[in-house]
DNA sequence: TTGTAAGCGTTATCAT
DNA sequence: ATGATAACGCTTACAA
């Protein structure tokens, strides 16, 4: 006996009344209290459950928000995750999570998939900025936030991270401390982050009027083994090893201290190293390490209070005049160093 | 100019042809290529997106599942997650994401949810279980996989770990490196690993005809400070330190490296550890920790299966007799011992 | 092959 | 305060 779900129908029969009103007694609008009595225990006995699709189609909203990531298992999408969620649910949104595996076209396909009026809304946070993606961005029906760095003309709110601030902050530190031969080792240069840290690398090693030395800068994936191949090359040095290895995050640098324990080398005596963007994983690893804080979760819960925001401003009246669509909002978290073990030797 | 999306009516409009053309050309159903033709280039032109909403009010079907878990932050939940979401989108379905906060009130919220229809499935590891939420399990209309050990007439489908083997494991293990007087730190024991794992601690060592000592047990919550205070408190034993601690998870057991090192232990030569889960903290730590790894992944996979199978089953006329509804599935994952620098001298 | 029309379960606009 | 009734955008008999 397969039961079919009670509907509004249902109830209002065995109510001995309208359809709508069983609809206003379950949206609280004003009803005789005797028919809220008959209508609460018929749905009571009979186990009426609203149905949310149906509602959807006819409000057209589905209390649904899609974040979607490169890998949700990358511990720094994961911390935007687990601001994100909070924010949502208390503004009484589901949140549809996608991992697209950094596959751009999948990217565009999950952006597609929003015109399907499947979400209300959409927190994506690309690993590249291609054109395509821009143009699916900005023919979106449904507010977005990207929490990344679309060009400024790209028409879509945005929350940043500043990875140029972070580098200096970093150098600084080591330069402050006595470093001077720095080696980087760097993710992808076509990622916008991976770009940015780049440029901000020769920036802030020429303000300090220290020659760049490509030898003294490695380039691979963001991954751990990168870390290690990067330190064994860049150990190789001619002039000897360096003394501070700068790392793109924190996998390169935990990468990075495998091949310098290997190789006999104690940090931070030897070489200091810091890594970012802050992850668990610094605070476990050791010696401890050093990391710039680029803000994740931060910047993970300003794209949800955002785009609250904008879906608050938005009347459930398409016709009435909005007010101008305020202008895209761009925000930019600040970056923090987050000093241990591995670059000063007094924290164990 | 808000532009109204375009429905299958203004494509039919445009195209020349009734709506229900328009429909068939978008479900791959039999039409004259003319026509398809006529339809496709309507919508091209129009930018038409099939509205996933309505579609899913007449099939009954929203290709969503839900996956509901305390904290989405934790590696355990999050190794689960990381491989369901690659299996529910190979079988068509998004995934809706709850963290409940372990709020056995906000588990039940989220299975009435269920009952409004927003997903066609449901996988749930909750961390205990209550009678309400076993009955609210028992209610539900939708197929519905526990990732965790409900009792055997709970009648739902289940993936279990089996933290008793896993203990057992982990203890012969040092049993069998000579260790004889091995501590305990746990985590709750009114969950049900808690209790699974405290029930075969003793089980264990009373086959090896090793005594029970309760001041070798200390009991907290799965956190690192757990595991500090934790050691910190069996170190103390008046007969001396154990030779060996065995933590609950990974957290717990980096809590008791800090510990130790701090106090001035050697890790594995004075003390060996062992952690749980296998997290990705297990490789990073210093030593770096040997864990007995309970299959979080594999039971992901596996729940994510089991309730695209059983979506499979069921089908689109719910009047059909269904073939005698196969039975509640339980599925067990055999743990599995990693062994590393905490417990053997030999790798660094 | 195609079109007409009847729902799917709501919400909302009318009268009453 | 309540009850008919018309949408919402789609799928699917049933007819043609």
């Amino acid at each position: 006996m397969a039961k079919p779900s009670p509907t509004i129908t249902t109830i209002a029969e065995a109510a001995g009344v309208s359809i709508a009103s069983v609809s206003r007694v379950f949206n609280g609008l004003a009803v005789r209290d005797a028919t809220r009595r008959k209508v609460l225990s018929a749905a009571e006995r009979l186990g009426y459950v609203p149905n949310s699709v149906a509602r959807s189609l006819k409000s057209n909203r589905t209390d649904q928000i899609a974040f979607a990531v490169e890998d949700i298992g990358n511990p720094v999408y994961l911390a935007m995750l687990r601001e994100i969620q909070p924010v949502l649910r208390a503004g009484g949104y589901r949140l549809v999570v996608h991992s697209t595996g950094g596959d751009p076209a999948e990217e565009i396909e999950v952006l597609r998939g929003l015109g399907r009026r499947y979400a209300d809304g959409l927190i994506i946070s690309p690993i590249r900025m291609t054109g395509g993606l821009l143009a699916a961005l900005r023919g979106l029906s449904s507010p977005a936030v990207v929490i990344g760095s679309p060009p400024a003309d790209a028409g879509v709110d945005n929350v940043r991270a500043d990875s140029r601030t972070g580098i200096r902050l970093a150098l600084r530190h080591l330069l402050d401390s006595g470093r001077t031969r720095i080696g980087f080792v760097n993710g992808p240069l076509d990622t916008v982050p991976g770009g940015y840290r780049d440029a901000a690398f020769r920036d802030v090693l020429a303000d300090a009027r220290l020659a760049a030395d490509e030898r003294l800068v490695h380039v691979g994936e963001c991954r751990r083994e990168t870390g290690s191949e990067g330190a064994r090359r860049l150990l190789r040095h001619p002039d000897g090893a360096p003394d501070a290895l700068l790392c793109a995050n924190d996998l390169i640098a935990l990468g990075a201290l495998d091949t310098l324990r290997a190789e006999g080398y104690r940090v931070p005596e030897d070489v200091a190293v810091v890594g970012m963007d802050d992850t668990d994983l610094a605070a476990v690893s050791w010696p401890t390490l050093t990391s710039v804080c680029l803000g994740s979760a931060e910047r993970g819960r300003r794209a949800a209070e955002i785009l609250l925001d904008r879906l608050e401003d938005r009347p459930d009246h398409p016709e009435t005049t909005q007010p101008p669509a305020a202008s895209t909002r761009s925000v930019t978290v600040e970056p923090r160093l987050v000093v241990r073990a591995s670059t000063s030797g007094s924290d164990r």
